[in-house]
This record gives structure tokens, C-alpha cells and sequence, in this order.
DNA sequence: CCGGAAGTCGAGCAGTTGCTCGGTTTTTTC
DNA sequence: GAAAAAACCGAGCAACTGCTCGACTTCCGG
């Protein structure tokens, strides 16, 4: 009650923004067409949120917000540099590209369109997430398994995942999993297995 | 005359389009907006562009054209492979984040935007470029110089260069070329330098 | 069964958007 | 220097935008 998500209609709201957000992009997303996936009228969205850009703003701290989660989860009993790297990329590729659409997306593309106080709100949240990466990949660079260049090498690959939305097709052959392991085999160094 | 650019007029709406766009986004920019940055009245546009939608096509071919021209001159007095990646690296940061503003990051955000019909149009200049990255990475795989998967390898690194744009700071103390060379360095395993 | 809170309706407002169009000015051409 | 072409003006239209608001409905505790 206290923290838990029992607000269903806002939930439902957040969901739907998500979606078309993603979609169509915010801009072209209207209040009409939000109101309308959720089966009401226009002028009852402003009843649990203010504005349009208070939706948006949702939609990406629940991203966020769930990445993170998932992440901290899945990394709690991964104690080898390898798999808790094996791990970072699978769980970012499938939050991404994986069938709940993407929230993650719209924090992608959407970030120009916020007002600076909303990216205010939600610069902490991003930065809580990508220090996860760093902490990763530091680790990994004391076992020799990257290069030494943690900071850049953060950047580069998360902007190279990000990418795949561009270009993956879940349709296609090439599993998400499998997205995974190879992209970091791209950057992953030989020293032996263990 | 031909093919030069004596259409002062029209270049001169490309341009400032290409700045408006990439600081404001495509749909947050008004005709209002594009006209008068070049002094006139918003009316006059529609003699030069058919459709505002057009200018962004515009704005996007004559991005790649830009880029794919300038990298093909950059490559044609070098034959090292590592040093073709190198011009690679260098000409693809220094046209995204140099000073003449962004006909790339235009490209790369508002694609979203475009209209399939349009769409279709810059597709083949797209891969035009891209087959150029293509067959500089599938050299450097020979030499030794990157792993073998270079289809997936180039989509990774392309996407972890767009992403600069987000975090790159013109002002800071890292040179563009140093960044390229930096970037460069994380996916090029060690075999000898000559 | 009542009272009020939570939620929804839907007409509508004020502002903005891309674009049109008849007319005027500027430039080119012979 | 007149005719024609190219370029521009600017009022304005029709459509759409995010958002408001008073009235209505639904739900639930006392």
C-alpha cells in the first residue's frame, strides 16, 4: 500500500504511455490518443496527472526504476567478474528489446523533450544505474577481462546497445540472449576462463 | 551549376534548419521558427520546400552526402588498415560534434519523424555509408586488428559513437580526435604495429 | 440510505500548427 | 526598359493541441 503500485488506473495510464510513447514519440503521442488506449475520455487523464509531461516524466522513472531493480536482482548471487558481465548485458538487452515494449526507449529518445526540471528529477535515477555499469566493468578491469579505460568504455557500450533498438528485429534469428553474449564478446579481453 | 550548390537560398534554409533541429527536435521547431532564422516570412518557405517535412529530408541527405564525400577524400592516400580505421574514428566523430552543429544528430534522432515515402528516399544513402564502415572493419579483421564479427561489430561501435552527442562537451579537456583515438583503442586487440 | 470522496464525462477555450494564395516586389533576360 | 520569371509577403484558414471546468456517476463507510 505504502510503496506497492495499487494505484491500477495510473499504472494502467503509465503502461499505455509507455507504449505509444515508444511508439509514435511524445510529441506525436496527443493526451486524445492516451485517453482513448485506456478507454476514457481526454479530459480525465488531468485528473491523475497534471500534465502531459508528468506522464512522460512517469514513464521513465518506472523505466529506470525497473532496470535498476531487475538488475540489483539478478546480480545477487553472480559473484564471477565474467558472469555478473555476461549478466549486465542480458538483463539491459532485454529490458530493452524485450516484449513489455519499451520504457526504456522513450528515456532514450524522449530526454529533449523534457523540461529541465523534469530532467532534474530523473538525472539521479539515470546516474544510480549507470554507476552499476561502472562498478561492473571496474571489477572486470582488475580481472584483465576489459580494458583498462572503464569510463569511456561504459559510454561506448551502452551507446552501442542502446543502438539495437534501431536495428533488432525479434522476429529475426538471432536470440536476445544471444545479442548479448556476442556484443560482449566484441569487447571482452582472452585471459583464461578460470 | 549542375550539381554545385548555387541555390544560396535553399542551402542557406538547410543550414539553419539543420541547427534548429538539432536544438530543438524537429516537431518543436515551427516554420515560424525556421523562417525567421533566415529572415523571412514564414509563407516564403513553402516556395523553397514543398512541405516542412521536406526540409528535414533535406537536412538529412545532405548529411550523409557530407559525411560519406568527406570520408571517402580522407581515405584516399591512406592504405594501413589500422590507420583507415583511424581516419574512420576521427572523420565520423569530428562531423558529429564539430562546430558546423549537427546534420548527423538530426538524422540520427529524428528518423522517427520521416514519413515510410521518405524513408525509402535516404535508406540507400544510409547504406551507402555504412557499407564504407563495413568494408574498413572486414580489412581490420584480416589484419587482425578487430575480431571476426565485424556485421555486428560495426552496429555496436556506430551506436556507441552516435551516443557522444549525449554526453560529449565540446569545452571539456578532451580533444574530439583523443576521443576517437581513445574509442578506437577499446575494440583493437594488440598484433604488432608494423 | 445517506453523504462525500473518488473518478469520469464532454463540451469547449485559447493558443498553435502547417500550409494556402492572391498580390507585390525583386531579379533576370532579351 | 519592358516583359517574364523568380522570390517574397502576410493575412488568414482549418485543423489540432494541451488543458479546464462544472456537472454527472460510481463506490463505500457509517
Amino acid at each position: 500500500m505504502t510503496t506497492a503500485e495499487e494505484k491500477t488506473r495510473r499504472t494502467e495510464l503509465i503502461a499505455a504511455a509507455a507504449r505509444l510513447f515508444s511508439e509514435k514519440g511524445y510529441e506525436r503521442t496527443t493526451v486524445r490518443d492516451l485517453a482513448q488506449a485506456v478507454g476514457m475520455q481526454s479530459g480525465s487523464l488531468f485528473y491523475h496527472f497534471r500534465t502531459k509531461e508528468e506522464m512522460l516524466v512517469a514513464v521513465m522513472a518506472a523505466g529506470i526504476g525497473d532496470i535498476t531493480d531487475c538488475l540489483r536482482e539478478a546480480l545477487e548471487d553472480v559473484h564471477d567478474p565474467r558472469e555478473r558481465l555476461t549478466t549486465l548485458f542480458r538483463v539491459h538487452l532485454n529490458t530493452l528489446l524485450g516484449e513489455d515494449k519499451g520504457a526504456l526507449s522513450v528515456l532514450l529518445y524522449e530526454w529533449p523533450s523534457l523540461s529541465s526540471k523534469a530532467r532534474d528529477q530523473l538525472v539521479p535515477l539515470r546516474d544510480e544505474y549507470e554507476t552499476l555499469w561502472q562498478d561492473i566493468l571496474n571489477e572486470a578491469a582488475r580481472a584483465g577481462l576489459v580494458p583498462e579505460d572503464t569510463s569511456l568504455l561504459r559510454r561506448l557500450v551502452l551507446g552501442g546497445l542502446h543502438w539495437t533498438i534501431q536495428w533488432y528485429n525479434r522476429q529475426g534469428s538471432l536470440s536476445i540472449d544471444e545479442l548479448a553474449d556476442r556484443m560482449m564478446a566484441l569487447i571482452v579481453r582472452e585471459p583464461a576462463k578460470a
